[in-house]
DNA sequence: GTTAATACCTGTTCGC
DNA sequence: TGCGAACAGGTATTAA
């Protein structure tokens, strides 16, 4: 998109979690793009005008990219734009999890959603140092914690399962108490995980999709998540992974090996 | 001030 | 087969 005029813009509806801002679709009609971000879970689109569009997929939310005619339009494509080159952007979110904003680029850091959100996990600022520090004091397990995004910015329920078991750390473990050896065995495994899902194209479970409408494949190499009942995969742990509820959310860890 | 629970939303899955 | 309940997810809001 970078470089492309937005030709069209449309909103089909006036909300999505939120309401979309005031003249939403007006305002992104003839910009410019000229750059293309990712902050945390927001992507952040620049415009020539200064301003910057946020973008949130919350949990079904998905961007569908194609050329030629227009598309048929779906169930649940609520914002659509066309590019001054004939590509069409879709923004599909059945369960309207997302969001989108419009906030001057150059203060784009302080936006609500934005502002005091933690350091990129892939990013250097990010090490075991950083995240004992910020998990310092924390007197909820440490499964919430890696989920509060101002400790650090982009873990879901998934990927946290998943470096937990890893780093063979217990989701029940206080926060405050991961530090030191630990707290860098968590680091390396949030970081791992991250990078292996994003070399398999991302989870899909159920209707998550990549640009193209494919499945991401990340899923099948799951160790925990949803993996109730099965045995343990770290060699020779004789332990089998269990689901726990934590923050009202599923948790799958193996009891034997993860403390 | 910190932590926990709840609401939002809808497609899918599960049990009866 | 059909129906309703439960569930999944991220984050702001409300409650404790």
């Amino acid at each position: 998109m970078d470089g492309r005029v937005l030709a069209h813009a449309e909103a089909r509806r006036p909300d999505l979690r939120w309401p979309l801002p005031t003249d939403f679709a007006r305002r992104l009609q003839g910009r410019r793009v000229v750059g293309l971000r990712r902050r945390a879970k927001y992507i952040l689109i620049d415009l020539d005008d200064a301003q910057s569009w946020l973008i949130h997929l919350g949990m079904s939310g998905r961007m569908l990219l194609s050329d030629g005619a227009e598309p048929a339009r779906e169930p649940h494509d609520h914002v659509i734009v066309r590019t001054d080159d004939g590509c069409w952007v879709r923004f599909n979110d059945a369960r309207r999890f997302g969001s989108m904003d419009l906030w001057p680029t150059g203060d784009v850091e302080n936006h609500r959603l934005l502002s005091g959100i933690g350091p990129e996990p892939l990013g250097n600022a990010f090490s075991g140092a950083s995240l004992s520090d910020a998990l310092a004091g924390k007197r909820t397990p440490i499964k919430a914690a890696l989920l509060d995004q101002r400790v650090v910015a982009g873990l879901g329920n998934i990927y946290v399962s998943e470096a937990l078991f890893r780093s063979r750390i217990s989701p029940k473990r206080m926060a405050m108490n991961v530090w030191g050896a630990r707290a860098d065995r968590l680091c390396a495994a949030i970081k791992a995980v991250l990078a292996d899902a994003i070399v398999a194209g991302g989870s899909s479970l159920r209707d998550h999709r990549q640009v193209s409408g494919e499945l991401g494949y990340f899923q099948h190499a799951f160790q925990v998540y949803d993996r109730e009942g099965e045995n343990c995969a770290h060699k020779g742990c004789p332990g089998s992974v269990q689901r726990i509820v934590q923050a009202g959310r599923s948790t799958f860890y193996c009891p034997k090996c993860q403390r």
